[in-house]
Parts: structure tokens; C-alpha cells; sequence
DNA sequence: GTTGAGCGTT
């Protein structure tokens, strides 16, 4: 007899774990809930009727199906009320192996309401709802209407899962035929997390393939892209879907393969440099003023898109000029790292040819990438957007701090390239640089051995990797 | 009956 299986989560910002049911009732041992969650009492879920939180029945330490069935739900656990926090910190203790510690969530993954927009005017909340219901629980579908009760082409959806807002906000959506946006609302910007979701994985060897990595990396979570750069550089890039995954990774000594490879953050774009050696489909990014926006603009490369793309039921990938998980030259042009401290892009960037292919038929925003305002890595509005209707909304590159906001200061970033031989051996080399392969790592190595916290991690950031890979 | 950049009665 099969075993079946349901999805279980500590809470509604926590990915789902499948527990398995009893094979004779169909129930749910509490001590197989507490295997995983020590401390959980019970479970509850969202009622999809009317949306209302329901327990489950719990009888001689069994966790009994509602009656319609589990049904494919998430059921998220119950803990004793006035001891929520101690559980969860017991639950967290309990998880010692790395890991499970990578998996768990940190308070500010909660999801928010999500604007869809471009919906057909036909699209009304029932199949928008039947839409995203595809990606994860839906908690409220709103298809906004004028006074006549015609629909204003835009919407919003709340899911109850983070990874699943996170899975939405990172693909095209095709709803009743027409291709729409999802993002982050303008009203709810700010209120969102703006980590990213790349690390930079240092001290690659050739050997070290793309699968390699994304299946040694899947294990802290889902991996979304592998990408190194070609020729080899003895680097890549491996982007999570959850950004806390990633932030965790980073500073962090990894074995892959025999190979012990360095994580650390993949830096956004530095101030410096962003009017530099744009290609001509992403032009429009250089104008892009918006102050408070975060250059992570790391997913406007053809992998990531593809990577992205064929999710759901309408996600697919329109583009069929590469696959998943290649990394054919030119394309990924956005990850070629700069040097801010010169004048020009020591680096060369192998060109833009394979860039997201923007031809701008549709002066909505490019819906052959996914945005990137949208996963809050990027914040939406442009408000200093001055370039023309070529302009990208999906993709405000070259927006002007850092995400943190912190002052950049050109000497460190330049010691710290030096010290890969990032600097001094790549000027005037054009494009045939070969990166960083005999790296004096040891004194790195004793500065990050303690895994970092946000403050670490800030400071790692800014003195190794503050220079721009993204473009 | 048409339209296609935007941002939500709370």
C-alpha cells in the first residue's frame, strides 16, 4: 500500500514539509507531526470555502482528515498559545544539522498583498483565483472594477505561503490569454525584505558543473539558477528562490566535489559604473534614477528566465532560445562584473547579444523576463524614470545605491578586487580575463570563519564584493 | 459592443 503524504508548515511563512499519513485511516500520527515540529499540539488549516482558519480533529493522538479529505492543503501547526516562541526556538534547536537550520524562515518573509497586472478584461476573481490557486493557497483574490462593474485590468492575490509568492513573483503569467505582471504593489514598497537571492561562490574549478552545484546547493533550498560565467573564472553565481537561504549561505566554506568553495554575496551593482557599457536592448536602465530602489538586478539573464519559466499552468517559456541551466556565451551579460574603480568594464562584457532579447513589442515592460521589482529586489515606481517608451519597467537597472544604502568607497572596493588579482591583472585585458584564480585567500579565510550575522554580512559584502556583477 | 498604463471602498 502507497503512502500518502501531506504538506505540513510550522506557519504561514514557512515552507511546507510532507508528512506521511497512516497507511490504515489515512491520519496523522502527532508523533509524526512532532518529529518534525517538536511542540506542535495540533494542526489547522485555511478553509478554502470561507477562508477561515479550521482546526483538525485530534483523537488518540491521531490527527484525523477533515471531511472533505486533506484535500492538498498546507496545514500549519499549533503550538500551546502562551509557550509559541519557546516551542519555535525549541523546534529551531532541535534542528542542528546545517542543513535544516538554512530552512527555517526569519520574520520578515511574510507575504503581501500582490498587484496583477494587465488581466483581460474578461478575467474576473473566480478565474484569477483558479489561476494562482495552481502556485499555492490562495488567501484573497480582488479583481478591481470600475464604477459599472467593468473590470480595470488590474487585480491582487494574497497567498499564504511566502515561497509561493516568491514563485509567483518571479514568472510571466499568462491569465485568459493575456500575458500579466505580477508585483509587489507600490502601496507595499519598503515593507518587503530586499535581500538577494545570488550568492557568489568563489574558488571554482573547472570541474564544478552547473549541476554539480545546483544539486549540491538544493539542499539549503530551491535553487532557481546556477550560473558560471565562460570562459571559466573560477566563480559562479547560484541564485535561491528564498533570499534568506541565500544571506545565510554566504560566508560560509563549502565542499563540492572535493572542492572547497567559498559563498559570499553576490554584491549589487556599484554606483559607479551604471552608465557604463549597457547594450542596446537595457539601455533605458541607465536613466533609472529611483533613489530607495536596490540594484539587484540580477534576473534579467536568459537562465534565469528560463529557469523561471514553465511553472504553473501558465508560466510558460514563450522563448525557446535556451535552456535551463545553460550558459551559452553572450547570453548573461548582466553578470559580468565590473570594476568600479576603473573607467571602463576591465572585465569586457562578452556583449549583450543574449540579453532577454528585448525587443520592446510591448512597452508594458518586457514580459520575457521576470521582474524584478516584483520579487523586491528591485522597488517599483521609477519615479525618476526618464527614459522613453522603450523603457523596461520590469527591469529598473542601474538605479542609484546599494541596497543598504551605504556610502561606497572606491579604495576598499579596489583593495578588496586587488586582493583577488581582480584589478591589477585585469585592466587592459579586454575581454580574455581570466578572474580570480590564484587568490590569496587565507586572510579572507580567517575574517569569515564565523558564519556571519547581517552585520557580518554587510561588512563582508562591502569589502570584498561591492562591485557590480550585474551587468 | 471600444481600451491596455497603472496601484487597492478598506
Amino acid at each position: 500500500m502507497s503512502v500518502e503524504y501531506i504538506q505540513v508548515a510550522e506557519d504561514y511563512s514557512d515552507e511546507p514539509i510532507e508528512l506521511p499519513l497512516e497507511p490504515d485511516d489515512n491520519t496523522l500520527l502527532l508523533s509524526t507531526l512532532q518529529g518534525q515540529f517538536p511542540g506542535a499540539t495540533g494542526l489547522k488549516y485555511r478553509n478554502p470555502e470561507n477562508k477561515a482558519i479550521r482546526g483538525i480533529r485530534l483523537n488518540d493522538l491521531k490527527l484525523h482528515a477533515p471531511g472533505c479529505g486533506w484535500d492538498g492543503l498546507v496545514y500549519y501547526c499549533v503550538f500551546p498559545k502562551d509557550s509559541v516562541s519557546e516551542n519555535k526556538r525549541k523546534s529551531d534547536d532541535v534542528m542542528e544539522n546545517v542543513s535544516k537550520s538554512k530552512v527555517s524562515k526569519c520574520q520578515t518573509n511574510k507575504c503581501t498583498d500582490l498587484i496583477v497586472l494587465g488581466l483581460a478584461w474578461k478575467t474576473n476573481e473566480q478565474a484569477l483565483r483558479e489561476y494562482f490557486e495552481t502556485f499555492g493557497e490562495v488567501l484573497m483574490v480582488q479583481v478591481k472594477k470600475d464604477a459599472k462593474g467593468q473590470s480595470k485590468g488590474f487585480g491582487f492575490v494574497r497567498f499564504s505561503n511566502y515561497e509561493t509568492q516568491l514563485r509567483v513573483l518571479g514568472q510571466r503569467h499568462h491569465i485568459d490569454s493575456r500575458w500579466c505582471e505580477v508585483k509587489v504593489p507600490n502601496s507595499k514598497e519598503g515593507q518587503i525584505q530586499q535581500v538577494p537571492c545570488k550568492v557568489f561562490v568563489g574558488r571554482c574549478t573547472e570541474d564544478l558543473t552547473q549541476e554539480d552545484l545546483k544539486e549540491y546547493f538544493c539542499k539549503f533550498g530551491e535553487v532557481t539558477d546556477v550560473f558560471i560565467p565562460r570562459p571559466f573564472r573560477a566563480f559562479s553565481f547560484v541564485t535561491f528562490l528564498d533570499p534568506e537561504i541565500a544571506q545565510s549561505l554566504c560566508g560560509e566554506d563549502h565542499i563540492i566535489k572535493g572542492v572547497s568553495v567559498h559563498v559570499s554575496n553576490a554584491a549589487p551593482k556599484a554606483d559607479g559604473n551604471r552608465n557604463q557599457n549597457y547594450g542596446n536592448s537595457m539601455n533605458s536602465r541607465s536613466q533609472n534614477y529611483a533613489g530607495n530602489s536596490a540594484p539587484y538586478n540580477n534576473f534579467s539573464d536568459s537562465n534565469y528566465r528560463n529557469e523561471f519559466g514553465g511553472r504553473g499552468s501558465g508560466g510558460g517559456n514563450s522563448n525557446g532560445s535556451s535552456s535551463n541551466m545553460s550558459s551559452g556565451g553572450g547570453q548573461n551579460s548582466n553578470f559580468m562584473p565590473n570594476n568600479p574603480n576603473s573607467g571602463g568594464n576591465a572585465w569586457g562584457s562578452g556583449g549583450n547579444n543574449g540579453n532577454n532579447s528585448s525587443s520592446n513589442n510591448n512597452n508594458r515592460g518586457n514580459l520575457d523576463m521576470p521582474n524584478l521589482q516584483a520579487l523586491g529586489i528591485n522597488s517599483g515606481g521609477n519615479p525618476g524614470n526618464q527614459s522613453g517608451s522603450g523603457g523596461n519597467m520590469n527591469n529598473p537597472l542601474g538605479v542609484g545605491l546599494n541596497a543598504l544604502n551605504l556610502p561606497m568607497n572606491p579604495a576598499i572596493v579596489a583593495a578588496a578586487l586587488n586582493q583577488w588579482g581582480l584589478l591589477n591583472g585585469m585592466q587592459g585585458q579586454g575581454n580574455n580575463d581570466q578572474g580570480p584564480n590564484n587568490q590569496p585567500w587565507n586572510q579572507q579565510q580567517q575574517r569569515n570563519q564565523n558564519a556571519p550575522d547581517k552585520t557580518n554580512f554587510m561588512r563582508v559584502k562591502r569589502m570584498k564584493y561591492d562591485y557590480d556583477w550585474s551587468d
